[in-house]
RNA sequence: GCCCUUGUAGCUCAGUUGGCAGAGCACCACCAUGGUAAGGUGGGGGUCAUCGGUUCAAAUCCGAUCGAGGGCUCCA
């Protein structure tokens, strides 16, 4: 006990503890149970069972209070090294475990864990006993189906989700950041804020966005047109379906075919619903012959596509059936790559930034195994990823091997405001589609040449963009992006004309402004307004009419009396040329 | 797609052992004319997701379908 172990390693310990502690519960309320893995994840444990039958919340209730006895036991955990001969022995019976035996590698040793009543084939480490467990800092979450190895094939086992910590304080903690994530979800802020919605009658998976959720995502939209001329993307618009020679050629019917939507018949030829605008926008570049004088092309859309999503994956606005990317594609030539690369990684990173992320990793998808394109193409590709990545200062990792078989990649994922991690720009190079389409430019030496092209997305899709964003800020978009910027509330209807003037004002300096001039009294349209996270309230009376101002009732509670009108109009461009909260 | 959970008014939810479908908010009308988070009274609104079954009787029990939610990578 002399030196201080490091706080993830222990935690791993009592997790991984915590889960065999959990399968000895389980396995005294079903001795018949099949007991398949059980490790330590981000935050707590699972173990997965194949059970006589399904688990009610008071099961889990009952083998929490088991785990409880079995700690306050004082079980030693002890690890035994035993033959595979053995070890079948030990489990027969225990199908997934035997399983498990004979996928050990033949020069690794079979190690059990016993702490008493039961022994589970582990590799450990474990906590010395369960005295070093705590019994009031875990707590049983939710049980989840979970296929056996995670493939749909395998049975489906039954998985008891568990949080766990060393000490009681942490687990109230992490519960109460379990809260506040309940408390942001995209969908419940966006039907308390009457943003968008979902009508299963009308087809699962597709979003309607209503007048306040239009003004949002028109505020992200026009931003992303403006910076994109900005700079140097032109913008493209290209059909919604398209006939199935394109997705021949480009190969999605090949390879993406399982996503894509059943095609629709007209004048006997087969039309698909795009689930990508590549092929499209590869067809303007095809329209003519290009000189190297010419590029780079950069050209930006925001294409809507549609691709079958499983029907259990749906979520929200995170997962669904028609999106709108914010796509372009850069053809470019070699030369040109290295620069086109640093600038866009610079750009995603100003958009990022722009819409209040700061803590930006990135992550670098090499060449897999089955891919396509020659080597000095994807090598030359891989490196201008990396040094853009440095170039710019980003924290980065390599996913070896993890980059599409078309061309490397960048991922960039953002932390969100409550420290979750969502993975929004990629930057992918491909060598697939020029080919299967031939793409050439005539090169100054005259002869024809392959260009590169670049796919990128920076904030990923609109919809999954705006989700994250909603969570980010919990609903109170700053006054750039808010639906309605500014409410006025006359303190009585005598103050309506009043209101009125100020409201026309406002409207006419551009403002998203509105009136509440309904019958309900001034206290309920405070609390109206501030329901929907409304950026600044004007309260006009009697006091603001003698002296032509208004007084501000900020969101956050703030209170600023007696402004003139012009400079609280001011006062509020500013915040939103400077794209600044309140 | 698969496993579990779930579907009652526009929203959030009650609904005991099967016995005439409820509340709050929202909506509409009337009263109240108000100074920083809900003024009062009254009213309209539901084929209890859909289809089928059991029963004298089904929101409630059973089955199917559709939708929604939690999951299905984290390698003993």
């Amino acid at each position: 006990m002399a030196q201080k172990e490091p706080v993830e390693e222990k935690l791993e310990k009592v997790r991984h503890s915590m889960s065999h502690v959990m399968a000895e519960a389980v396995l005294q309320m079903f001795p018949q149970a099949q007991i398949a893995i059980g490790p330590a994840i981000d935050n707590g444990f699972y173990y997965d069972f194949e059970l006589p039958r399904a688990l009610s919340s008071e099961d889990l209730e009952e083998i929490s209070q088991r785990m409880k006895t079995i700690i306050h036991e004082n079980k030693e955990f002890k690890r035994i090294v035993v033959s595979r001969d053995e070890a079948r022995k030990m489990f027969a019976g225990q199908v997934y475990k035997l399983e498990l035996i004979d996928a050990i590698p033949e020069n690794e040793e079979v190690s059990l864990y016993n702490q008493g009543g039961f022994t589970d084939l582990c590799r450990g480490p474990h906590v010395a006993s369960t005295k070093d467990l705590n019994a009031e800092s875990f707590k049983l979450l939710n049980t989840a189906g979970a296929y056996w190895r995670g493939k749909e094939t395998n049975p489906m086992l039954t998985r008891i989700y568990a949080t766990a910590w060393t000490n009681p304080k942490d687990l109230r903690l992490y519960l109460q950041k379990l809260e506040e994530i309940e408390k942001r979800d995209h969908r419940k802020l966006g039907k308390e804020l009457d943003l968008f919605s979902f009508h299963e009658e009308a087809g699962p998976g597709l979003v309607y966005w209503h007048p306040r959720g239009a003004r949002i995502r028109l505020a992200i939209e026009n931003f992303w047109r403006d910076q994109h001329y900005a700079n140097g993307y032109e913008m493209v618009q290209t059909p919604h379906v398209g006939k199935s020679w394109l997705w021949e050629t480009s190969g999605h019917l090949d390879f993406y075919k399982a996503s894509m939507y059943s095609p629709m018949e007209m004048d006997k030829a087969d039309y698909y619903a795009k689930p990508m605008n590549c092929p499209f926008h590869i067809m303007i570049y095809q329209n003519t012959k290009h000189s190297y004088r010419e590029l780079p092309f950069r050209w930006a859309e925001l294409g809507t596509v549609y691709r079958y999503e499983k029907a259990g994956s749906l979520h929200g606005l995170l997962r669904v059936r028609g999106f709108t990317q914010d796509d372009a594609h850069i053809f470019c030539t070699p030369d040109q790559m290295e620069s086109e690369i640093r600038e866009v990684l610079r750009f995603s990173l100003f958009m990022l930034h722009s819409f209040g992320f700061e803590d930006i990793s990135a992550y670098l998808s090499t060449r897999p195994q089955e891919s396509v394109g020659d080597t000095d193409r994807w090598d030359a590709a891989t490196e201008s990823l990396r040094k853009a990545i440095i170039e710019q200062g980003l924290s980065y990792s390599v996913d070896e091997g993890g980059g599409a078989f078309y061309g490397p990649k960048i991922d960039l994922k953002i932390k969100d405001a409550i420290g979750r991690e969502w993975q929004l720009s990629t930057i992918q190079f491909d060598f697939n589609l020029p080919d299967r389409f031939g793409m050439t430019f005539v090169d100054s030496d005259g002869v024809e040449k392959r260009p590169y092209m670049i796919h990128r997305a920076l904030l990923g899709s609109i919809e999954r963009f705006f989700g994250v964003l909603l969570e980010h800020y919990a609903g109170a978009f700053p006054p750039w992006l808010a639906p309605e910027q500014v409410c006025v509330i006359p303190v009585s209807e005598v103050f309506n004309s009043y209101s009125g003037e100020v409201f026309t004002a406002l409207k006419q300096a551009g403002l998203r402004v509105y009136m509440d001039d309904g019958a309900d009294r001034m206290n309920a349209k405070i609390r109206n307004a501030q329901n929907m996270k409304v950026p600044y309230m004007l309260v006009l009376g009697d006091r603001e009419a003698q002296g032509n101002v208004v007084s501000v009732r900020y969101r956050d509670g703030r209170q600023v009396n007696g402004i003139a009108v012009n400079e609280f109009i001011a006062l509020v461009k500013d915040k939103v040329s400077k794209r600044e909260a309140l």
